[in-house]
This record gives C-alpha cells, sequence and structure tokens, in this order.
DNA sequence: GTGAAAGCGCTAACAC
DNA sequence: GTGTTAGCGCTTTCAC
C-alpha cells in the first residue's frame, strides 16, 4: 500500500504470516527458547532469511532484553580506552550483544559548567533509559553510593575503581604495585628526586579508590620504602596531555628540578614531553619521564616512553565476561578481579645526569 | 508493593496519577506539544521533578522518537575522531539528543574474516534496530547503494566520503586541496622525491569517494603540477600506525630514497616516525615527514609533526546540525558541505638534505 | 484544552 | 508443541 521509501518494516507478524506459524513461534525460534520442532525452527528461520526480518530492540526491550551493552567512558582522546573496548567488543562478538559506546565530551561551554561526574551521570541514566542490558563503567567519577544505585537497577561491571561492591563487578589493575615498578626502576638508575602527576581528586569520598590516587599511593609507599620519602613531590593536574603539560611546567619551575617525572598517564605523559621539550632539555639525559598504560603511543619511534602495561584487552575481556554473567544471572555473587601490571622499559627513562 | 530493589520504575502512569491529570497531558509536556495550559504544565513538571520521572527512550520509540543519534565510527584508536565526536556532542549537549557511538573493533579474529565493511553495515543495522532517530556515518566504507538503503530507512549524514546523494546530507573536507597544501609546501622546500602512503582501497566502485582516494588524487594532480609527475610514488597499506610503518619500511628500501613521505594520516605518519627512527634517519634532517588531520598527537612536543588541519569539531558540528534538521523535516532538499583545510608546519619538514 | 483508547512490535503466561 | 492473548510504556488520533 505504502508507495515509495515508506515501505513499512516487516515484523514478527509478518514473519509469521509467510511462515504460516504464530508469532509466538517465531519469538521462540529468535531468542532459541525451548519448545520448537525442528521443522517449524526450519521454517521460520527460512522465512526470516527470505523478509530480511530483523527484530526492532525497542520493542524487545518492552518485554524482554535489548541485546545492548553500554560502556560508559570518560574520555575518549585517552589512547588507553581503546584497548578496554576492544577487549570488551572482542569477547562479546560472537553472542548477540551489540556494544554502544558513551563519553563525557570534554568541550568547555561558557555557560555550562557540568562537572565531568555530572555528564558521566547524566550518560548513565541515559543508557539505562535506553534499556541497556548491561553496563560497564570504565573509571567511573561517581561516588560508590550512585553506583550502587545504578548498579541496582541494571547489570553493571566498574573497570578501574577500587571498590568492592556485592551489587556489581570489579575489574582493576594493581595501580599501586605499577606505581611501585616506575619508582623502583628510577631507584635503581639512581634517581632519587622522583616527581609524580597525579590527577586533581575534588572529591575526598571517592579518592581513595580513583585508580590515580591508588597509583600515587603506591608512588608514596615505595619512595619511603626505597628511603626517599623527604623527596615525594606529587603534582596534582588531570589526567590529560594538558594536565601533563601544566603539571611538568610546575615541576620544572622548582628551585631543585627532580631529575624524573612519573606520569600517572601515557596520555599526562605526552603533555610532560611537550613541556621538557620546551624547556629546552633532552629526554632522558637532562630527565626521565615515564607512563602509564603502556599505549600504542609509547611504543612511537620517536616517543619511546617507558610505561607500564595494565593489559587492556584483559581487563575489557574479563568485564565483559563478568558482564555477561551478570546478566544471565544477577544474584550471582560478585566478583573482583585483579590483574598484575608490568614495567616495559623504554628510550625515556636512563641514569639521572651529573 | 513490589519490596525491596525491586521497586517498579516510575512511569507516566504514576506522574498522571500524582498530578492528577492524563497520561496524555504528561506525554504533551514532556514533549512540548501543543495544546497544554501553563497551569497544567506546571502541575505535571512538578510532578515529574517529585517523582524523578525519566521516560523511557525504547517506549517512546515505539511511536515517536528514541531521542538518540548513534555515530559510526571506523575505529577509535585514529585520535583525529575525538575531534568529530567532541563536535557533535557539543551541538547536540543543548538538545534533549543523546549521542550513542558505535565502532567497528580490528581485532583480528583467527577465524572470523569478517572485512571491516561487514563489520560496518552490520553496525549501522544493528543501529536502525536500536531505532536510532538518526545517524552519522564517518567515512564508512559501504558503497554509496548501500549508504542509501540505510538513509532511506533513518536521517543520515555522512562524513568524509565525496559522495553527493538525495537522501542524505554530507560534511567533506577538500581533502585534494589539503594534499595539495602538502606536496605544495615540500615542493617549495625544494623537495622532489616526494612520496605518498595511501590507504588500500579493495573496493574500486567505492574508491573514488573515500577521502583517501581523494588525498592521493590531490597529491598526484599538485604532484604533476609542480612539473614532478615522474617522482610519483605511491604506497598502499592502511590509515592505521601500522600501515605507516610498514609503507615507510617499502619507501626507505627502495634505491632512491624519496625525501620527504606525505603520509594519508597523522596516524600513519606515526608509524612512518617509528620506521624512520629505527632506519636511523633523523626528522627533517635526512627525511621530511607530513601527515594529515592536525590531531593532538601532531602538537606533541618530542614530535611536531606538519600537517593539514581539517577542522574535526567543526565539521562534527556542521554534520549535527543537518542531522537535526533532516530530523526535523526528512524531506528538506540534500546539502553538501565542503571545509577547507590549512597547513600547519611544524618541525617535521625541513629542506631536503645535500 | 483535555482525556479515552488504540496501537507500536515484541515477549511471556497460559490455554489447548 | 503450538497458538491466543495480555500487556510493556509510551505517543497519537479523535472524541469531547
Amino acid at each position: 500500500m505504502d508507495p515509495g521509501t515508506g515501505t513499512r518494516r516487516v515484523t514478527i507478524v509478518d514473519v509469521a504470516a509467510h511462515a504460516q506459524v504464530s508469532t509466538t513461534a517465531v519469538s521462540k525460534v529468535m531468542r532459541n527458547a525451548y519448545g520448537v520442532s525442528p521443522a517449524m525452527r526450519e521454517r521460520v528461520n527460512a522465512a526470516i532469511a527470505e523478509l530480511g526480518y530483523r527484530p526492532r530492540a525497542a520493542a524487545r526491550g518492552m518485554r524482554g532484553r535489548t541485546y545492548t551493552i553500554g560502556v560508559v567512558l570518560p574520555d575518549i582522546r585517552n589512547p588507553f580506552f581503546p584497548e578496554i573496548v576492544d577487549g570488551i567488543s572482542g569477547h562479546v562478538r560472537d553472542t548477540e550483544y551489540q556494544v554502544m559506546l558513551g563519553t563525557g565530551s570534554r568541550i568547555s561551554l561558557p555557560g555550562t559548567s557540568a562537572s565531568d561526574a555530572e555528564v558521566e551521570l547524566r550518560l548513565i541514566d541515559s543508557m539505562v533509559d535506553r534499556g541497556m542490558d548491561g553496563m560497564v563503567l570504565v573509571a567511573p567519577a561517581a561516588g560508590q553510593k550512585r553506583v550502587d544505585e545504578a548498579a541496582a537497577g541494571v547489570p553493571l561491571v566498574v573497570i578501574g575503581r577500587h571498590m568492592r561492591s556485592a551489587l556489581h563487578d570489579t575489574v582493576v589493575d594493581d595501580d599501586a604495585r605499577g606505581a611501585a615498578l616506575v619508582v623502583n626502576h628510577l631507584a635503581d638508575l639512581g634517581h632519587r628526586r622522583i616527581a609524580h602527576i597525579d590527577q586533581r581528586e575534588p572529591d575526598h569520598g571517592r579518592a581513595a579508590t580513583m585508580p590515580n590516587a591508588v597509583r600515587t599511593r603506591g608512588y608514596r609507599d615505595a619512595m619511603t620504602a626505597q628511603g626517599l620519602a623527604g623527596q615525594i613531590d606529587v603534582v596534582s593536574t588531570g589526567y590529560t596531555e594538558e594536565g601533563g603539560y601544566l603539571g611538568a611546567k610546575q615541576l620544572l619551575a622548582r628551585e631543585v628540578r627532580p631529575t624524573a617525572i612519573f606520569a600517572g598517564a601515557d596520555i599526562v605523559a605526552m603533555g610532560v614531553l611537550t613541556a621538557v621539550a620546551e624547556a629546552g632539555l633532552r629526554v632522558p639525559e637532562d630527565i626521565s619521564v615515564a607512563g602509564y598504560d603502556n599505549t600504542s603511543f609509547a611504543a612511537l619511534g620517536p616517543i619511546g616512553l617507558t610505561s607500564v602495561d595494565q593489559a587492556g584487552q584483559q581487563i575489557g575481556a574479563d568485564a565483559a565476561r563478568l558482564l555477561l554473567e551478570r546478566i544471565a544471572r544477577r544474584d550471582r555473587p560478585s566478583t573482583f578481579i585483579t590483574t598484575s601490571p608490568t614495567l616495559v622499559v623504554r628510550r625515556t627513562t636512563a641514569a639521572p645526569p651529573g
């Protein structure tokens, strides 16, 4: 009836009619549900293929699942996150689930002063509103309470935050250990004035569980263990390239300059390298620089950044596995996975000058 | 009634009851539709706030809109794409729309040999199935026919592909001009053997409209215009870091080495820099390198890559604007926007040796 | 200006 | 095993 582009999309009813069965049968076949004879399954599948039927997730979602899992990233610019996403996608690929990404954009609008946490909360809500069957939160800025609230409503896996909860699963890197790896490496090279660039944490409540905070703690502890407690020097900016740039500017202006800078993330280290270059200093001859995440950029020829590898793909795959399990059985006990980081030494670290 | 966590979510019915109005009234208020008295609007809004009501997109989508726009990215690792996403998000921020990202992951699975184009097509379908009100396709690999098919079903804006269509809007960078900018810059510096690294294009049908193809054409034309037609040298790998690495390996193995390499994208240039460093050559003393996209990494201190800026945020914002317009009026004539690139000269290009 | 009621396309009880 | 039917939470005629 409908001419031109408006050809109504084929629905389960069309398939049922074409296959001469009930819509229930079609629905069951779609979901591999129990109670359909092979013959009927055959006919339904033929009809589906013939008509090119694809179920609408929205309609499915009204009663059952949408077969969609949402991933909330704090920032797409950080090259570490794609690793995690790849891990998730890879694990989900052979299932019927589809991954949808949401991210807080970092554009600073004049009037709007929504904090990162607010943007993130809004994003989480909007994903729930869109019927995600489950969600993965990567290093969420929200407080434990808000995360638990979300987890009460939808299967959830948190990546990066060091917080245990009965309501959601968690996958974290042993950030304290990773930080110690860097400090020990630098100390072994002979460095004493090893500074660290952290992310400023406005909310003290959640502070302790953020990955950056744990790295900073690991840094402090390792420095102390090395007998360098008096040399501890932390600058707090942000886990962005700009944060690294500004942090390094501060550190390089110290009366007694550090001989090594441990940036909390590779992306931060990128900014550090820029600032160091601008200051006319050579890496690693004048100053050593190390990062965290071992992103693909760290390996770049002109960079060769020493960095901590935290196996992002593995973390993503673990998270996806836990999420799928939890979607299947929401009351299953919660799991807490810790992965062990390793140090990848490249060309930005060497013995201190002199 | 429902105890514990299972507290049923508040629906439009709850709001209506609480405000002592009909569900129709609530629905109208939600959509700022015509035909509600200020008084009623007031009461409804109060009830919404009091109950913390949030409409479910799935349910809305069954009759009206989902207020969701989907963005399909070929690859999240390319640091240029976040620029576009920021542009889109920024434009959409003050509307009720929410942006959802989908991306083809680049994990190569042993058994699975789905091509990029297939993965992308599946992704587009799944976004349509999930009721996106509109979609932005960034440099889609699909053929014009498939894109048009998709555009017939859902408002669509294509970024990057140089193809006009009555069914969708298009936003492209003048890639030929950008390539000419690079070639002319290098030629002015005195280079003659200027090589180019392109993306291998398996499908000849769509080849001409892909951004990389247009850049390559621009390179050839500019070389010819400079009287360097005999020096044209194109290696086709891929728009990835690895593609740049492999391409540069090939070029550096030439009997007569090029004195400059124009990489089709910054991410490709990264790989080129790695290969050049491995070969023990200095940039720009021994060889010049230029990229395209002017991503944040190009500006990095230790990189300082000369690159073509194509204003990703602007492109994203334009695309979002066109999409919103098309969602509002699907039959509106299609628009084709071309943005003009500029060259950003940094430290990887200089006069050739000798 | 307002509300009753009919769907949207699917899933899940529940009959048969 | 199979089909009938009642919703899921919204939007949208269409009466009033």
